[in-house]
DNA sequence: CACCATATTGAGATAATGTCTCATTAAATC
DNA sequence: GATTTAATGAGACATTATCTCAATATGGTG
């Protein structure tokens, strides 16, 4: 969980003002409880404009505060996670999604990146699958 | 390159009939160089409606003749590819898409998965960057 | 070949999501 | 409190995707 001194850190970076609305669109992305898209944070907070969810939202993504899945249907999936966590394991039933700490997935993209005289910069890992928890829970319910 | 008789094949799969408009888009799909949006490929058939397009480039998906890249913006683009190619190396820069033949993601997605308890069914690995014919085209075109 | 049953199509309505404009609001400073 | 201007937000607009259902075309049959 991000702290509060790195949170007002968040609110002032690229902005020269902090400001009410703002401030209310990061504190509930950062209370956020799993994934969200756009429209449902809109939704719970309609009392800040649209525009200055999706502009927020765009900060807090250079910001490395959330990053973007895409995980299914069409709309891309916030998740506050720190600018490290690009590998997901997503649970296709549950929806959860598991962070997964890099365990040799750089060095493998540098590798790959390197045979093919590309000069990365970025990389995005998604596992789909079924959780243990929804594999757990497959008897029948009667 | 998918073949002729792959291409009869595909056109067949989940479905009863075969047609003029779906012919139409699965061709034009397999003759495309490089990656298409869906709006990219409904204007360059206007003769056949989106509806027909919309709906074979999911068939095609689910067939594993294409596969959906999500590279930047907000529109899924597709490319042309087995389903054992979900692997890519997409360059920021002129937006080329390289393959990445298998190199040891799948084995490392299993251990990750079996770690956690996982039961995977599929993932997606892209990784980002510039390709080499984009760092060596740095010089100043006077 | 003509005909039938129905799978498939497509025009256009509708939905979902995201972007933009610009008059208004409000934060920071003096 | 007055001033400056960053930031907001209502709503128009844009883009992408889905849905409906009457019309059409396909494959099978006599």
């Amino acid at each position: 969980m991000i702290d509060r001194n790195a949170l007002a850190t968040v609110l002032q970076m690229g902005f020269s003002r902090a400001t009410g609305p703002r401030n209310i669109v990061v504190e509930t992305v950062v209370a956020w409880e799993g994934h969200f898209s756009a429209e449902e944070l809109c939704r719970s907070i309609p009392q800040v404009g649209r525009a200055t969810v999706y502009r927020t939202l765009v900060s807090l993504q250079e910001e490395g505060v959330i990053c973007r899945l895409m995980i299914d249907g069409r709309a891309p999936r916030y998740l506050l996670g720190g600018t490290q966590h690009h590998h997901h394991m997503v649970c296709t039933q549950c929806g959860s999604v598991q962070d997964i700490a890099d365990c040799g997935v750089d060095d493998f993209v540098d590798t790959v990146a390197e045979r093919f005289g590309y000069e990365p910069d970025g990389h995005r890992l998604e596992i789909y699958g079924r959780c243990a928890s929804c594999i757990g829970g497959e008897r029948v319910t009667s």
